[in-house]
DNA sequence: GTGGTCTAGACCACG
DNA sequence: GTGGTCTAGACCACT
């Protein structure tokens, strides 16, 4: 009875980020704003490839790194549904890839021009809506 | 008589980065902290190659893309010298930018389970010597 | 330098298991074993695929999952390396898994006809090579 | 006059497991673990299904499966009973599979950091009511 | 219908 | 040469 939650996804080939990451990135954060629920139904890979235009393929690998890291989980022959919530990580590997992001964040901003402020409120406003809230 | 500044360069094969990006990566922040001053001159491509250990096409290919961002001036037949802070991109390309370089960030840090105030501490200290010097 | 080892593997086509994870499995075997030492380079993808004579794909396909677990790191351009140890997971990832782990097996068992000691003499026999190696 | 076991069955939607599976390998244990005697008779498709809440063709197919190895037997009209135990494999098949799910085992549980001791322990202790209970 | 696997072949970035 | 991405299309298992 669960609907597929309609999900705006926006692709956008002036992203350096490959298709499959931007695919990735959308519902990692629909899941951690909770728009996307736990047990919520993913359109399928078929239909989602056909919506974004891309090929199933490409979507089939979005959904089994997702998949991987324990956002969702895939039921053979029903589809696939936002997993709950767990800690996969090792408190090493976490503090470990926290630390590779800001190195990758502060080169990516670096040359922009931008003052720290505005960098960081921007960051916040980002932020907040995907913190805090699959624990809450 | 402009000395070439040593420039301390660590280029690390468990980075994920590819070595172009990584010695890009750290020119920049090099300048932009100021440990780069403008107008210091930079190793000579072969010069860093061999510090580096690495192809001296990928050093040429680091440099050249610097150059085509505004980091560098090559002055014939002297070499390459730290260029003056000028802003190369749109405000609305610097923003794009900016926003996809959040999403990113965003989607790195999403699930590591790390509360807000934490990220954002450490966000504020790497970027703390980077940021606000080129244009102050 | 380091001289990409041979590496045995063996596809069967009456194993049940999909290529990919016949793959996977064979090279974490073989690099829990220490046969694949740390800093050792793998096979190309394009040379693996050729000596198994399955399609590149499916090797790239093993190799990126090897990777998003920390067996191995992908150099852009130069190869694929065997990773120094690191924890990844969590305590409670770790012992969920070793109970699906163990479920699976002793559903695979049942009905084998096995005695018990027989069972576990032929476990610790497959064992004893990959356990407390990497750690030693 | 042999009543229908009410038979516990927890199919989980967390486990990773096809639901044929589940039900397959939960029938198959509780034979093996001599929960459900030789005579007993199991519940029907249509009942299993209801009890469930899972295509009655799901069932069938899984009852299809236990009574293709053996461990059930159809009597028309009457319904379906426990056979009594015999072995339908090959010894060098029964050898080929009980090589393979060690292997798998073993590829699941390298990289997760257990002592040996300490995953022979928790084998045992899944395989004890299941195993040497049909032969005895 | 659903997801999962595999093949084939193309194009790109990196060194 | 290396790995990474993407497309196209086929076949399978599950519900």
């Amino acid at each position: 009875m669960s609907k597929t939650t309609p999900l705006m996804l926006q692709l956008s080939s002036a992203d350096p980020r490959p298709i499959v990451r931007q695919i990735g990135d959308g519902i990692r954060r629909a899941i951690a704003s909770r728009e996307l629920p736990v047990g919520a139904q993913l359109p399928s890979v078929r239909g989602l490839a056909q919506q974004l235009t891309v090929n199933p393929n490409t979507v089939a690998k979005a959904y089994s790194e997702l998949a991987a890291e324990g956002w969702i989980d895939s039921r053979q022959g029903l589809g696939l549904f936002v997993a709950a919530p767990r800690q996969m990580l090792s408190d090493a590997e976490r503090s470990r890839r926290l630390g590779i992001a800001i190195d990758t964040f502060a080169a990516d901003v670096v040359g922009l021009g931008y003052p720290l402020s505005h960098v960081i409120d921007q960051v916040k406003a980002a932020l907040k809506p995907v913190l805090n809230k699959r624990t809450a």
